[in-house]
DNA sequence: TACGCTATGTAGCGTCCGCTACAGAAATGA
DNA sequence: TCATTTCTGTAGCGGACGCTACATAGCGTA
């Protein structure tokens, strides 16, 4: 059971594509199963069991977010690296991947496996994606490392107040005076 | 049932210390109940159901919350004032309210009840609280809208990365940088 | 053909959940 | 004092959950 197979791939995307759209916290199997056109007897043939499925699915999400960022044009500058980030973060799909990883992450905030384990994982491959694109958009690496610390901590609470009051104009200005910011911090002016 | 009495905010407070230190996501009444020397019946008797006391926590955690942001002494400057709060966000009761809302918003990312509601009336009285603090630092109420907007945000993010990586040396830096960044949206200097 | 492995359906176990029916105790007011 | 209201314990309902035992169907291979 639980082997690496063609059909173990396929219900992973699936189940990926209904965590995305339904909510990871309150996730059950038969629901689940139903909307993919399985049963949950046969997720638990191919997973090993719940929490091998969703560490699955989050590593899928994952796979999608860093594929959909490094497959961004290059940013002419900084600056213009963190609107474009943001706007391919507010779009599509990974839209969706970032709400994921924010229940993944409020789910590992007090220890809870797998959870907590497959975030930093998750993170970590995150990060290196938005600082190749703050590199590529033409700053050290030391400081886009440091950049991108700022970067990706707002975008998340951004994500997390999002729901909240999605059209906000006073939004788009954070953005702005987001992007001035790590504008400021990859050219270290200080 | 469920009217205001001294028992009812006796529970209310016991059971927002428990949810403090276990967490939301995964509550239930039973063991809440044990932990704080009653019933689920006990519960339920004076609570409507559950969703009716776990909005009353999360608004109690919200007083809080509040409470301990404007019992702060004023902070001399702006940039001060985001190192002051961050310090405050960090230390004692206020990181586990942080973390407990950060849960309830996870919660309500996909407008699920009472969660979604109740994290948008918790955010605009903590922003409030904010605004006044950055305020009385010296700025306008206007710029200091602007960089709440940015400050609230990124505290949300880093609360969500905290516990991924506690003692980062890197985060100290981080939070001068967001200093600096909001001190001069609050500034207007652009 | 016969065997063995993979895949799948059926049915249900044990557990926890929110919540409630019911009865009695304790307090309260006439 | 007695009736009424307020509180609390017991016991359990109905349902959802993760998970599993069991039987079997399909299929490639010797």
């Amino acid at each position: 059971m639980s082997r690496t197979t063609a059909r173990r791939d396929t219900l992973a995307g699936a189940a990926t594509d209904y965590v995305l759209e339904h909510g990871l916290i309150d996730l059950s199997l038969r629901p689940l199963a139903a909307a993919i056109g399985t049963s949950d007897r046969m997720l638990l043939y191919h997973f090993a069991d719940k929490d091998d499925l969703v560490a699955t699915v989050l590593r899928t999400s994952t796979d999608r977010s860093v594929a959909e960022i490094r497959a961004l044009p290059r940013s002419p500058d900084v600056r213009t690296a963190v609107l474009d980030l943001w706007a391919a973060s507010t779009t599509g799909q990974l839209d969706r991947c970032q709400r994921l990883y924010v229940e993944a992450a409020a789910l590992g905030l007090f220890g809870r496996e797998p959870h907590a384990s497959v975030v930093r994982e998750a993170n970590v491959r995150w990060v290196e994606a938005l600082v190749d694109h703050i590199v590529d958009a033409g700053t050290s690496r030391a400081n886009a490392e440091r950049a991108v610390a700022l970067l990706d901590a707002t975008f998340m609470g951004m994500q997390l107040d999002l729901p909240l009051d999605p059209e906000d104009p006073a939004r788009s200005r954070l953005v702005e005076d987001l992007a001035d910011a790590v504008a400021s911090v990859a050219a270290d002016v200080r």
